[in-house]
DNA sequence: GTGGTCTAGACCACG
DNA sequence: GTGGTCTAGACCACT
């Protein structure tokens, strides 16, 4: 499977749209789903993709450029940098932490049970199963 | 514990402040942690406790009464509105279940395993016990 | 005279707008023409004296704020951050022997003489004078 | 010397290769550094020298070609145009005014005073004296 | 084909 | 009033 395969954006979210996509980059990158050198989907590509103006995939691409996640080859494309690295253990477990907490504080604000909530979980890891990992 | 004890802002989000109230409330309502008749605290107080502008919680609970969940009583406050009720089962797991996407999707870019995943969001719900539910 | 009051481009350069006007308030700030706090000129208003579309202006500051300069308060306006110092002497006259010595090896390709060189500075400093100092 | 002994580029510069060097060669018309006849580098030879793709090399020939200031002979290589007349000193002198106008600013924005950038004047074409002239 | 810059103009969030 | 986001579409630079 194409590394950023499952790039994908929700509109309704107050997040901004180019934001949602550095986001899901630096995780990526962070996770190690993806490594120096791969190729990030052109940004005309991409746009079309998401029915998105490619003005906003170019503005995440560039977001990412300035901290130097990535590097931009003149008529090529956008690449991982080489300088780009898997986040440390520590650091990968804290952000998901993070992310863990956000929802389970909403499970618990709509009233779900544990054994609910964990079948949430189940079923949407099933879900998603089978990418590049 | 008073209801709404929780109500909590992160300014360093790019949620909109006055947005992340209404989230909070309405996630709260959907999911009977509050009832109708509870009071909502005041714009001044919470506005003072929460250090922001009281514009921006007016803001919020306007329009929460623009969608008919809260009700204004002139020289009293603001009140979850009797027409507020449980959102019915299926709606909130839907709720959840895009809260529970966002977090594996966050999880599995961060390249943590299924047990990673669990062991977090039992530790989460651990941690978090004991709140008025 | 106001703060940034100078800010000019230059269409014809091949340097993109936005970098023109990050390289000057880059200068300003290091020079101390410009001080913490001090407000850079709106948006709005400066794609408007300027003749540009408020978005290149924008992009410039936007950069600016990346790079920790300058601090935009929301509904207020853009500032010169608390933490930006003026550049030490020694990087202030590096930056400015470049500059000289791209103007040097031009005077000299072009076939003037020293004094003629001596000439257009004198000229022009004098032209200049009055700004903040 | 050489005529065009001095081509340099920098690639780190926002200033596109082919136009950096396309800016020098009519420098160096327009001032008489070099005259109608002498010879530009060969395309590749200069490419390798520069360490940039040949291509962006040509690009400029070309460029200089369309303006009529280069002919390029089948087999021979490319020369600076029989037309090509050293620019009347007006018209230096208002291109070296450009340039010095941009390093009066520059000084200024850094806190320069007119004695240190006459030292930096002084020393930059000291330093560079020598070359044909 | 790739990314980069710029314009024109709409709509949103905040004070 | 301030800045922020996004779209649509043009043109440029480079491979």
């Amino acid at each position: 499977m194409a590394p950023f395969a499952g790039l994908r954006i929700d509109a309704r979210q107050a997040t901004p749209i180019y934001d949602q996509l550095v986001t899901q980059v630096k995780l990526a990158v962070a996770g190690g789903t993806v490594r120096p050198g791969d190729a990030l989907p052109s940004v005309r590509r991409l746009a079309v993709e998401l029915r998105v103006n490619p003005n906003t995939v170019a503005r995440a691409w560039r977001e990412l450029e300035a901290e130097g996640l990535v590097e931009t080859r003149r008529g090529q494309g956008t690449f991982v940098a080489d300088s780009a690295r898997r986040a440390p253990k520590a650091q990968r477990t804290k952000a998901a932490t993070e992310a863990v907490a956000r929802t389970v504080a909403e499970a618990r604000a709509l009233g779900l049970s544990r054994d609910e909530l964990d079948g949430l979980v189940e079923r949407e890891w099933k879900r998603t199963e089978g990418g590049r990992s």
